[in-house]
RNA sequence: GCCGCAGUAGCUCAGCUGGCAGAGCACGGCAUUCGUAAUGCCGGGGCCGGGGGUUCGAAUCCCUCCUGCGGCACCA
């Protein structure tokens, strides 16, 4: 005699056992219609589900995020039937719901084509209109194992081999597909109405690059069609910030061939560095810092001491010199710590905090390079702080501090922070890690954030602590890091003198604020889509003469801004001033001076903003006054 | 590194099944002296990513290398 309350918090009796559906019909033929499955006490059902003792109930629609979920899960079966379809030579693997989407990996002895994807996606269509009900069904474990194999489907018999013994294992099956999955899924294929398969890629089975390559073919899907366009308008949006494009369209710099994953930075790209270089210079001299620099070079046996040979040397670059090896730093610490042997430390030097815009090389995959967010030579602005045990808590509080004040300046305000705790390999006595690790924690919590605990996820060095932006489509970018080392300063042989005069080993903080210049840039150029702020503007203003006539006027307005410490420029060419201002806009130039007659009369200037905005006419002591207001 | 796709003028791109390399923008010249997102006319531009092969003939077909793009794996 199930009594069934529902999210409103009426309740719904009934003398017999009833499915999901059927109560849905009992509220109403409309919610009925639209149900795709429910959440039973918190567990996400099938609309078959049979309900037979007391239970919360909320059936799921489109309208719900659990609803798209499922809607997605759906479609990758669905995908799935379509590829059996066209292909039954291919094999199923699995098929997940991600974020906006879904993917389904097959194994098949050929590699599907663009042509394929078209090819599948209309039959998806067609299939999804025969309006299937989708049937859930059981079977034992062995049962299951036999059924797939059977049917030549090697991987699912493994995935079902791997399932825990006592798991009940369920099948999905519409029209004459059927697959192994927990569901739940959506009652009638008629649900899946608004997808679209996005691309195609390799990927190796259960993520493992030892396994063979499978074919991953993604898509995307939506409650309805609406949906589904304002989602690919958005990728569209996206793809128009990707700072590769906007680094050519506004001569910010660029790669080529012969020098893969790393920079050319042309004239403006190289001011905006500066910049961002200058700016967090000044704030590290604030804060205490000691800048200082380090050789490019160093000999391999400087690495083999550090460790870094044996983990990495994959990933370094090297050169010789009169039968000796060396290695381009992919670091700057082994150098930092040769800059902290140097003198014999006492305690009072403590914390030594070095800084450097350390340039380091590190030999990527040729597969992941992307533009300046992942680069085989980048900028850290790196810094180590030498210290002991009991100044640790304090100098991380003052680095979270540092980092947010860092981020809040460049225009981010939504920072996630990960405490990532010891891993399973590592180094250095559990008394030491519980130090640590309290030691950060306490100096997050005292600064009042919220994080995640990341067990295992630490360095083997020591704790850490991770920062990651969200710009402002959304997207993710890990920059700032804060990471104990207790392991380096002993092989490197660091030592202080302690205030009872025994020598010590110092405890070594690693920590970036923005990563890599080059990739904290790229993330700028797409958070601002490339209208990057006055301050941070390489050209900050254009005199726009209206014709040759006020050329001098012009070039004066401009000389006078450049001399006020302004990145001003004039714009004297013989055109018309229509095409000026589409140019300089197109420039992203903040603010664009038009100078005519009356201008030249009244020693004004006429103000427009790259948005278009009018901001009328004004004295040039007016407007820098305006200008510094907003640099501030 | 692995899977797939791509590389043609400075840029964006067209060039079908092999048959004289094209467009728009940009660039140069001339005219125009103009008031808030494209003035007109004329002109110069190409190792069709590199190497090899097939063919009477290759931007086009095949092999190979490089680079890029999308994923996967990786990311001290």
């Amino acid at each position: 005699m199930p009594s069934i309350t529902l999210p409103d918090g009426s309740v719904k009796a009934f003398d017999h056992p009833v499915t999901v559906l059927q109560v849905a019909q009992a509220i109403g033929p409309g919610l009925a219609k639209a149900a795709l499955a429910a959440r039973v006490d918190d567990q996400l059902v099938d609309t078959s589900f049979e309900i037979t003792d007391d239970v919360a109930l909320a059936i799921v629609t489109a309208k719900d995020d659990d609803g798209i979920e499922i809607i997605r899960h759906s479609t990758a079966h669905l995908l799935a039937q379509a590829v059996k379809d066209l292909f039954p030579a291919a094999q199923v693997t699995i098929g997940p719901v991600i974020d906006e989407g879904f993917f389904y990996d097959f194994a098949f002895e050929r590699s599907f084509t663009p042509d394929d994807l078209a090819a599948i996606e209309a039959k998806m269509v067609e299939l999804a209109a025969k309006h299937f009900t989708v049937e859930r069904s059981q079977m034992t474990r062995d049962e299951a194992i036999a059924f797939f194999r059977a049917m030549g489907e090697e991987y699912k018999a493994e995935i079902i081999e791997s399932i825990p013994i006592d798991q009940e294992i369920s099948l999905y099956r519409q029209g004459d597909f059927i697959d192994l999955c927990r569901g739940p899924h959506v009652p009638n294929t008629s649900h899946l109405k608004a997808f679209k398969l996005t691309k195609m890629a390799g990927a190796y089975w259960r993520g493992d690059s030892n396994n063979e390559m499978l074919q991953r073919i993604y898509g995307t899907a939506w409650a309805d069609k609406k949906s589904l366009k304002a989602y690919l308008h958005r990728l569209a949006e996206a793809e128009k910030r990707d700072h590769r494009k906007i680094g050519k369209q506004l001569d910010l710099f660029h790669f080529q061939e012969e020098a893969p994953g790393m920079v050319f930075w042309h004239p403006k790209g190289w001011t905006l560095y500066r910049l961002v270089e200058a700016y967090i210079r000044q704030k590290c001299d604030a804060a205490g810092y000691q800048e200082v620099h380090t050789p490019q070079v160093l000999a391999r046996s400087l690495w083999e001491r550090s460790g870094h040979w044996d983990k990495f040397h994959d990933m370094i670059f090297t050169t010789h010199s009169e039968h000796r090896e060396y290695a381009i730093k992919p670091m700057n610490c082994p150098g930092h710590i040769q800059l902290f042997n140097q003198a014999l430390r006492s305690y009072r030097d403590l914390p030594y905090k070095i800084a450097e815009f350390g340039v380091v090389h590190r030999n990527e995959p040729s597969g992941t390079l992307h533009g300046l967010l992942r680069a085989r030579r980048f900028t850290q602005d790196d810094a180590h702080i030498f210290c002991t045990e009991d100044q640790l808590q304090s100098e991380v509080g003052d680095l979270i501090e540092l980092t947010f004040a860092v981020y809040r300046d460049f225009g981010f305000e939504d920072i996630a922070v990960a405490l990532s705790l010891r891993p399973e390999q590592r180094v250095g006595a559990d008394a030491l890690w519980d130090k640590a690790e309290s030691a950060l924690e306490e100096a997050l919590k005292t600064k009042g954030l919220d994080f995640v605990v990341q067990p295992g996820e630490g360095a083997f060095y020591g704790p850490k602590i991770d920062f990651t932006l969200r710009d402002c489509i959304g997207r993710v970018w890990q920059c700032g890091t804060v990471q104990v080392d207790f392991s380096m300063p002993e092989r490197l042989g660091a030592k202080y003198v302690a205030d009872d005069g025994e020598r010590r080993v110092p405890v070594m903080i690693h920590r970036a604020i923005l990563g890599s210049l080059e990739r904290f840039i790229g993330i700028l150029i797409e958070h601002h889509a490339g209208l990057l702020p006055t301050w941070l503007a390489p050209q900050q203003v254009s005199v726009l003469s209206i014709t040759e006539q006020f050329a001098s006027y012009a070039s004066k307005v401009a000389e006078s801004l450049k001399n006020q410490g302004v990145r001003a420029d004039a714009d004297l060419r013989n055109e018309k001033i229509g095409l000026k201002i589409r140019e300089h806009t197109l420039q992203r130039i903040p603010f664009m001076l038009i100078v005519g007659e009356r201008e030249v009369e009244n020693r004004t200037i006429a103000v427009r903003t790259r948005a278009g905005e009018d901001l009328g006419t004004m004295s040039l002591g007016d407007f820098v006054s305006h200008l510094n207001r907003e640099t501030a």
